[in-house]
DNA sequence: CGAATTTCAGCGACACTGAAATGT
DNA sequence: CACATTTCAGTGGCGCTGAAATTC
């Protein structure tokens, strides 16, 4: 590939402030602010991310059990517990055991759950705007577009440890 | 396995399917792929994303006290002395006190230092071909412009707890 | 005195590992 | 038997808090 020449203090006008520009130092600082600003927007709604990611999920593509909700959402399985029982406790999902496969348990989301979302929406939304509230309408969709092909490039060769 | 692969039937909105669209679960994936994937390239030349950081600091800025080192790189100050411990371990830097202020150490890189910061800096570039390989070089420096643009606004008026 | 610096000990959230118990 | 699911116990990185000791 090209040869970045050495640039230290070479007196150009350029300033090479390398840190400020590496993208890995870029997505960890906007994201430490994105998930400081998400954590304490649903705190305060007795929400965590973690909520809204099962219920939305329930919502869309209807009830499942932990193991597909966990391939859905993300939450790594052993997570998975913790948030339903956090969901269950404020009864907006509920857990019953599948009668056609019993290591399982199919979790519905609850018409309070449903109301719970439509909050959540709403705050979220409003947290959003917030994060990205220095970009216009056009740039904040062209970033989510950017997020996504790359995450999308990486998650479709490692998405899971597990099987094979 | 899955027999819940409905298409999403909500009542007549459309699904977006918010969960994959919304910017603060985009910025946490994508961060995390990223992590991964530097943290692993850069642990086979026996390095940390924190030593390039203090490397890089210590180069483009000159020489500081560690507390100086802490807010240019946005290492927190309790961690510094760690990554300090591991660079100087390693002689990349030289921690002396500092005879005009007795409570400081300065911190200045040394030639192997130099050397191995070269090294890192390949090594991250390749890293970050991976990291962005989806994305067209305009495309990257869109991302890299969005993303500054974001964290900036927010770090402006938050960046420390203490002191001001 | 108040303030800054270095250092240590520890916390809490997170992604993840490993393994047991139960079932298909 | 191999495999999937739920659950728990624990690890390791990270960002951060709190406080002590020293010096300004």
């Amino acid at each position: 590939m090209t040869e970045v020449a050495d640039m230290p203090h070479d007196g150009g006008t350029r300033t090479p402030d390398r840190l400020r520009r590496l993208a890995s130092r870029l997505l960890s600082g906007v994201t430490a602010q994105s998930d400081r600003l998400i954590t304490e927007g649903l705190a305060q709604v007795d929400a965590r991310k973690w909520h809204y990611a099962v219920l939305a999920s329930l919502q869309e593509h209807g009830p499942g059990s932990q193991a597909t909700l966990s391939r859905r959402t993300g939450i790594y399985r052993s997570d998975m517990v913790g948030v339903l029982n956090e969901l269950a406790e404020r009864e907006l999902v509920e857990r019953a055991p599948d009668p056609d496969d019993r290591r399982r348990n199919v979790i519905t989301i609850t018409a309070q759950g449903r109301r719970h979302l439509r909050r959540l929406d709403k705050v979220l939304d409003d947290l959003h705007d917030e994060l990205l509230a220095p970009l216009t309408p056009a740039e904040r969709d062209q970033f989510v577009l950017l997020l996504t092909r790359v995450l999308d490039h990486h998650a479709r060769q490692a998405p899971h440890p597990p099987t094979s």
